[in-house]
DNA sequence: TGATTGGATGAAAGCGCTTTCACAATGGCG
DNA sequence: CGCCATTGTGAAAGCGCTTTCATCCAATCA
């Protein structure tokens, strides 16, 4: 065992109940601070760790979150790798631990095993793991719950997301303003809110300005950048004048395409991403709309632990993303 | 609470005391057939699914196993990301929990909690994350550990490593079997141990073959892709006939620079890196020993359960890592 | 048939902590 | 100077489970 000293252990050092011990290592009040300075010296010297599992069972909480996302979705995918950086950075802040669930081959023993008292006290689930069944099961059961990423049709778990459509929008708009007119749009997998918003974002930039969208530039992309690639020509041969393409991934993808085939960005085409993740190749570089990752791991651990605690949890939280300008689509406009 | 209902509740049900309800439920032996089926079927009904903080106190297992790892790490790190999925995939295969643990801005807290009973049975260290002061602390503490990937000095802890030296000698082999003489080396960190089996590999192959290692072939690396790029040109410069990447970061931080310089690969020279992450990177096509990131993570799961258990582990478990041909140092070799 | 074994079961004792609850002791007030 | 809040403290009751330990009964053996 790691670990042997226990509470009594240091009550009986300092000369108190274990009850009084208790308070005092708690932080609770009604323990004068001279006998809390005794306390926390006794458990000091005596380096006492608190036993997690009987706290918990005493007391309820686990101080454990879990953080669930689907399983081939890690190696290779920026995002999901942000997503779990952020969160347990997160929950680092709040002294919180984060336990990891990917999308296993026995997803039912993974489920009975997080419905469990005292595993954890609440569950993130990224929208990457979305649409899988056994989270279904997981948002089902009567436990504290937040999403990251909408999900296309519960409404009744809380919501942690980029503000998707103001981002296409705005993403859009910076296209047009760059005097693009033929802009074309490699949308995401029709069953994701956040690609659907961004195309959404898409057509209100130019309603805005009063341009119509040509909806034979619209192309169909799963936000992968190899499958992007292979599709590239037939993008490339509407001779659209840029191209929003709705994650870094397929960006990237078609960047490498016109690299490859002596198509000059952005003078003969313009491309911008989303996500953010683009800057990590430094040899593409794309304008792209940035998750604002650290803010979404932070918002959904904190809102996670409100909805734990009984507080009241907005049904949705838009986080404003972040153009970074990297001249794709020309050069910077002048202010 | 998800959970409300307890084994008293199934035990009540089934007619049985709560006793051999555990029993029953944990598939110990002493119970007839029908009461526990009776059990089972009552747990089942009723929904039970076990406290496990109140198991942990009583049992004192947690069946949850940490990964440690640095925190800055995960984003952008192929290598760490695949421990990651790999370790996890591992853990769900035996039914154990994961708790990531990335370096974080509180190590002491960390470190604190982690030691604490009730909160993991052991830990799994990767070796990125050696080094961090704090993590010498946790490797002192005693708890049950095993290192992915060897420490520089501490031998006092179970290794699962792939086998680096053999890794480096096979590949360079490889190399030099394609008939390339003047072999340049782009070593990794020198703080390492697997980059310095590696570079021992190097020299192995070379001394097996009778060829003298030119010293001035050998270039300091530091794992980043980047950084590799921005020293391109001085290894080039070396005229070399094919380049041992230490890893595949460098090897495509080369591969770009060379593509973007006219230099053909592997016409002009020979590129091979390390890690078996290059395939992510379909546009770099590079030969590459292949980490066996599924064993590796297995068996450090293994190894840990079995030091959890009690049982011996072997102080160092090398792996085979795989040849990935594809083409960066001339075409395959006929048999 | 009585003594002996062994398997199935239940009672109860914790695991180490938190938290009521009751009780002193203290101080403020009339 | 006595009375009521207040505050600090300890005793003890669990939290829900596992695991001895003792018990019971049927099966085995002499």
């Amino acid at each position: 065992m790691p670990n042997d000293v226990t509470l009594d252990d240091v009550a009986r050092r300092s000369g108190v109940s274990p009850a009084t011990a208790s308070r005092a290592l708690n932080g609770r009040r009604g323990v004068r601070d001279d006998v809390r300075e005794r306390v926390l010296a006794a458990a000091g010297a005596l380096k006492y760790r608190p036993n997690r599992a009987a706290q918990n069972l005493a007391g309820g909480r686990t101080s454990v979150i879990g953080l669930v996302l689907g399983s081939d979705e890690l190696v290779g995918n920026a995002y999901a790798t942000s997503i779990v950086q952020s969160v347990a950075a997160a929950a680092s802040v709040h002294d919180e631990g984060l336990m990891l669930i990917l999308d296993s081959h026995k997803p039912a023993v993974a489920v009975q095993n997080l419905l469990s008292d005292g595993i954890v006290d609440g569950v993130i689930v990224s929208v990457v793991a979305i649409g899988e069944q056994w989270v279904e099961e997981l948002l089902d059961a009567n436990m504290p719950t937040v999403l990251l990423g909408a999900h296309p049709r519960r409404t009744d778990v809380p919501v942690v997301d980029v503000d998707n459509l103001t981002a296409g929008r705005v993403l859009t708009a910076e296209v047009l303003a760059h005097g693009h007119r033929r802009v074309a749009m490699l949308a995401g997998p029709k069953s994701r809110v956040d690609a659907n918003q961004r195309l959404r974002g898409f057509r209100a930039a130019h309603e805005e300005l009063n341009i119509a969208v040509d909806e034979s530039l619209i192309f169909q992309g799963d936000f992968n950048g190899q499958t992007a690639y292979e599709r590239a020509s037939e993008i490339f041969a509407a001779s659209p004048d840029a191209i929003v393409a709705c994650n870094d991934e397929m960006a990237i993808g078609l960047l490498r395409y016109a690299k490859e085939h002596g198509i000059a960005v952005p003078a003969d085409v313009g491309i911008v991403g989303f996500d953010g993740i683009a800057p990590r190749y430094p040899e593409y570089e794309v304008t792209t709309m940035a998750q604002p990752f650290d803010r979404l791991g932070s918002t959904a651990v904190k809102s996670l632990l409100d909805l734990i605690r009984g507080d009241d949890v907005p049904p949705e939280q838009l986080l404003g993303p972040q153009l970074i300008e990297r001249g794709s689509i020309g050069s910077p406009l002048e202010i």
